[in-house]
DNA sequence: ATAATTGCAAATTTTTTGCAGGTTC
DNA sequence: GAACCTGCAAAAAATTTGCAATTAT
């Protein structure tokens, strides 16, 4: 449980409940959709609208302390910022989860921008496959 | 320019002219989403519904004759399928280039999947930053 | 105090669906 | 000629917007 009011507040944004209770959810959910964060959020917060949700994603994406994990042929779910790493991504149970990026692979992908003189900001790494609990199945 | 009709045949899909135009407008532009091919076909066969673009897209990533390219922040492209490539994503001009998969990458993604028994089918990855056209200006 | 944020309801945009007629193999 | 595919119009789903009331700083 990271200090959701700091991670706001660093950014110029303000500490509402509606903010701290979406980045809880993310938090304990890992990575959720629009929707998934909605029916979470309500529970503990039957108040808060399905607008305010959509409208905070969006800014909290602009600022930085969520980001957005776009998935073929799903909607796009949602992280808390932190360190790089990759995603793997089980197509048949939907799970998503992270894995510590590489060095080697941060160098490569550097060569293969400079190579175009593309100047990378980010780079976003998904791996579709069979997870192991539905692969043991 | 490729056999579409060939393509279509070799997964059991009808080599509609719709299908047909559809894959010419994806092996010209690269890299669009629905609303792009569907202003591009609209050109050359005007009587083509956007329902029936929905539709082939939708059939033809499932058959694996076009792939889906997630993008943070935009609604997703579609390119013909091909060899694995990675892809550099300009934030500045919205461009997508395609970039030879390097062995290596390919290699640590295996390690990374294999150390949590995931049993991976595809990658994907995307790099964002600015291009060196934009980067010029 | 004030500037930002919320919830609501409505508007807009995006995607899906059902079906009668047409096309491909 | 059988199964598949199309276009249309309508339905459903997803997202955005405007605004008066509320809340954080």
């Amino acid at each position: 449980m990271r200090d959701y009011a700091k991670m706001l507040k660093e950014h110029s944004l303000k500490a509402t409940f509606q903010r701290m209770t979406i980045l809880s959810a993310l938090d304990t959910m890992g990575h959720a959709n629009i929707e998934e964060i909605y029916e979470t959020v309500l529970k503990t917060h039957p108040t808060i609208s399905l607008a305010t949700v959509y409208k905070n994603i969006l800014t909290m994406v602009q600022e930085g302390v969520v980001v957005e994990v776009p998935i073929s042929g799903e909607k796009s779910k949602y992280e808390l910022k932190r360190e790089e790493h990759l995603h793997l991504i089980c197509k048949k149970c939907g799970s998503v989860s992270d894995m510590p990026m590489r060095e080697s692979i941060k160098e490569e992908t550097e060569k293969i921008a400079r190579s175009s003189s593309f100047k990378p900001f980010r780079r976003q790494i998904n791996i579709y496959g069979i997870c192991k609990n539905c692969r043991d199945i």
